[in-house]
DNA sequence: TTGTAAGCGTTATCAA
DNA sequence: TTGATAACGCTTACAA
């Protein structure tokens, strides 16, 4: 975009300041002069220069949105929900994936300063850059209570002893929790807190690399290997899940009459899977319109105490965990 | 973001243009009144604003990227990679769906107002608004070429052609393509030219709502309730092939046995689909990598003149499109 | 080596 | 009803 709002003025033979008035409504112009400067604009086919609008008013009408990863329909389905309420708000969304960058710290405090706000999701950043970040409106997805920030999850500890008891139903008695490594207060470490309350020495944590399908299988191929292996494997996410399950199929075990695999989130493949993935459905796409509309209320001022909301979940019984009288249906 | 470069400067004894060339490392500073500097830098937490800076440099450090559509794989993938490589090249991301937006215009305008170039996928934006956008740095994914901009496509044609012959091997002759409504030029118009250029009179083209699991369901459901079903189901993307899938299960035929599937993309739950899907793997994540490569080619003007590229794309032979001696491996 | 001052493109206040 | 003009926060000649 090349023209300014002085080609325009001078073209129509007015003012700057008329100008910038017609299109905005604010203050009175004859409707004369407003046809001349429509006139102008049409001509010059001038939009202004979001640069000029920004600076003068003082915002940027762009949200940001942080996460560590772009992979997997977690972040993505959140990602949808945010966006759509966000351009429901008329605001831009900008997007920070912080998987594979080395100055994180940088990156996140330069998408700071383009945006009216941000949505950060748990330990995608440092306490001290939260630190510094607080005075902006901040909204974290997953994440213990920040002061001076809103916090925005899904249930996770009352699901997974939802989860362990339903398995305990099925009468298995050894159990391994697989996850990469979690941080106190994520949606991983207070999965396990809920499934150990429950399941006690029973079950025991084996650590994958990420959150993926591969780490999954690879982690699940070691484990199921083992003399004394679990009857049931509880993944922290459904990719990991699938990942278990196309390695015990390799090693020749069938899921779920030799061994039970349950995952976390209900992706759209956990669906497809067969056996299809018992799995804890987690509102993804309404934690991110929640987020924008939370984000919304802190930039416009209409709240200023931070709130802190915990979205229900649902187990999906499905028959990756065992067998049932009857199955889902599409 | 609140302190500003002259407080930095009144606080440094200096004035700002030193302030800014020491912080951008332009032009000479003595090494004593950089430290000055850098400590009154430090001790406010000063950051440039974005704003004056993109103002005064005359660019944004961001580019823009426009779909129809964030849910499903397809487009989130691209954007991964896009992101990435937009990352690396140190431009931030601004993202716009145009899916349930009513003007739709008028986003892309504001949006094109707050980047220095502009991916859009293929039919997203109007002609007579890529008119308007010519000019600027502009990459089309999967659109015919237009003057002005490059384009970027994933190769459709000649994988169609070896799908639907590989099909003919299994000994159908009876096929339904199953797509939404598309438009000349885009994938799914060049996947159906492919197939039926091989298949003949034996396929005809059936409507989906959507390109989802729900629609694709929908759809065969109909269709497979016919006097007459085809014995072979060409889905113009996984999402409607698995959705085809739980159809024809839920009438109680087997797939490949009763009706083969096929679907085109591979993303994730194509693999763990049982059967699993045979499917057209592309690129989707190179998509967005050249993509965001090309627009930085253009942006910075090391090539002014629009390149197109396709890229290749690999037929996935999996189980869902009839019995093979084996099966793919993890 | 440093400072002054002119942009960059708007909005909005204050006079006229 | 309109027009000067001062912000807004920075970069960068040009002078000193």
């Amino acid at each position: 975009m090349d023209v300014t709002i002085y080609e325009v003025a001078q073209r129509a033979g007015v003012s700057i300041a008329t100008v910038s008035r017609t299109l905005r409504g604010t203050g009175p112009v004859a409707s004369k002069t407003r046809e001349k400067v429509l006139k102008a604009v049409e001509e010059l086919n001038f939009t202004p220069s979001r640069l000029g609008v920004s600076l003068a008013e003082g915002r940027h009408a762009a949200n940001g949105i942080v996460f560590p990863n772009l992979a997997g329909p977690y972040y993505t389905e959140v990602l949808l929900g945010y966006e759509e309420v966000a351009a429901e708000l008329g605001r831009s969304v900008v997007i920070l994936s912080t998987k594979g960058r080395s100055r994180v710290r940088d990156a996140i405090k330069e998408l700071a300063g383009r945006v009216d706000g941000l949505v950060i999701f748990g330990d995608t950043a440092p306490d001290d850059l939260v630190g510094e970040l607080i005075g902006m409106p901040l909204v974290f997805i997953s994440r213990d209570p920040v002061d001076g920030a809103d916090t925005l999850r899904s249930e996770n500890i009352e699901s997974a002893r939802t989860l362990a008891t339903h398995l305990q139903g099925h009468g298995y008695t050894r159990y391994a929790f697989l996850g990469a490594p979690y941080a106190e207060g994520d949606d991983v470490s207070q999965r396990w807190e809920g499934v150990s309350a429950v399941l006690g020495s029973a079950i025991e944590p084996v650590l994958t690399a990420e959150y993926t399908v591969e780490s999954g299988y690879e982690a699940a191929r070691t484990l199921l290997r083992t003399d004394n292996r679990p009857q049931a494997l509880i993944c922290s996410d459904d990719e990991v899940a699938l990942g278990a399950i196309l390695a015990a199929e390799e090693l020749g075990l069938a899921v779920p009459d030799d061994l039970a695999v349950t995952g976390w989130d209900d992706i759209m493949a956990a669906r497809h899977a067969r056996p299809a993935l018992t799995t804890i459905r987690q509102p993804m796409r309404e934690l991110g319109e929640r987020a924008a509309r939370a984000l919304d209320e802190l930039i416009t001022g209409v709240r200023d105490t931070p709130a802190h909301l915990t979205l229900a979940t649902e187990l999906v019984i499905r028959s990756s965990c065992g067998n049932h009288p009857q199955e889902e249906s599409p």
